[in-house]
DNA sequence: GAGAGTCCGTACAGTAATGTATGTTGGCGT
DNA sequence: ACGCCAACATACATTACTGTACGGACTCTC
């Protein structure tokens, strides 16, 4: 349903003039929300930014809103296909819980537009219904993932829910608090030795030494 | 520096017409930006709120960016006497423990707005440098008041600024992802209970019983 | 090579919002 | 009673953005 599967004669890369597919307005659109939120996404710009008028963005889209309403349903879909790749195997769940602490909070490299546009999203959907009932699937999906993996850490069945919840929401809001600020990365990582200790039941600790991937 | 100590004749209640105020107008923007963020602060919306035209809005403020700047100067001042008001006196620190997250995370009653602004000039912040600037005071300020009181919980020094860290950004985390939810006021206070036992070291707990008040 | 379809440009109409300049009123002091 | 000034109304000019109608080039197919 999604996709685009046409021939696509001379898609987005190299040469300067091409034809554009509908996600090549949507990655434009990812860039103009992650820098100014849904706010400030204007089709001129877009436009602008693509090298094209606004003739070829009304071929692709029928208004705004759908504009809107298919980035949604694109973000959305990607989650969840991220979800299913980081899915806990069982069989290594502290490196499972440091690769999803470091997908979920590190700002670094290519991560900071998702971060970015996942605040977006996520501000966008406490004035949009759509928006708001696709963050909400994401976060229930999160969560429930989360659940799963403090589990194969062992933790005792009553606490599970609340860690996960816990984690989430600390990683959430870590993302606000610390995202584009000073000492960022360092805060990250205290918050990632706090969580891992609570994760694997006060014990573990300490592996703190800037493992840089 | 602010609270416009002019006679006011006639201000703001009972009397139908009636001399607005600087902080009139401040006030009905907190309206404006609880419910659709700064992106949507319109002046013509405003005087339509307050039964006047912009003709009084060109009287009180400059432009528009005057009114955004007030605004974020005010909503400083007022999270800086909040801090004041809450520093902690360390005699009953569980108890100082259990209103700050109560201020921090609670979305019930007349609390719901200030979330809501707080979340939008949170967002604001992302694109605008004085918007910026008041955020990162703020949080730091608190971080700060958060780590007197972990002291006073007796937490051991090493570990009372991770665990300052950790409860401010999970807070932040829990307005973003838990503000007009469902399963809200259940979810916040197993939060509340799992910052708690943390805080007390591991040892309290379980002093859920839906403390109305 | 003619037609059809795809993709984009151009031109126009309409709306919403800001800022500014100027008019109007009501209350205050003297 | 008179004028002054704070507080608001009115009218105008300007900008920014959307949507739509139509026109044109380019490509593929038969």
């Amino acid at each position: 349903m999604a996709s685009d599967s046409r021939r696509s004669p001379g898609a987005t890369e190299k040469s300067g003039k091409a034809q554009l597919t509908r996600d090549d307005w949507l990655d434009a659109a990812a860039g103009e929300v992650a820098s100014g939120g849904f706010g400030s996404l204007r089709v001129l710009t877009l436009a602008k930014k693509l090298g094209v008028t606004r003739g070829s963005f009304y071929w692709h889209f029928r208004d705004h809103e759908d504009l809107v309403d298919s980035f949604l349903d694109r973000w959305r879909d990607r989650r969840f296909v991220e979800l299913d790749y980081m899915r806990p195997k069982g069989e290594h769940p502290e490196e499972e819980l440091h690769q999803l602490l470091q997908l979920l909070l590190t700002d670094a490299s290519r991560n900071v537009r998702r971060l970015q546009v996942e605040l977006a999203v996520r501000d966008f959907a406490r004035r949009n219904r759509h928006a708001a009932e696709i963050v909400e699937e994401v976060d229930q999906a999160r969560v429930e993932q989360n659940k799963l993996l403090f589990r194969n850490l062992g933790s005792a069945d009553s606490e599970t829910e609340d860690l996960a919840m816990l984690m989430y929401v600390a990683s959430v809001g870590s993302q606000v608090v610390l995202s584009g600020r000073k000492g960022n990365e360092d805060a990250v990582a205290r918050i990632e030795n706090l969580v891992a200790r609570l994760a694997l039941g006060q014990g573990g600790g300490e592996r703190r030494k800037d493992e840089e991937e």
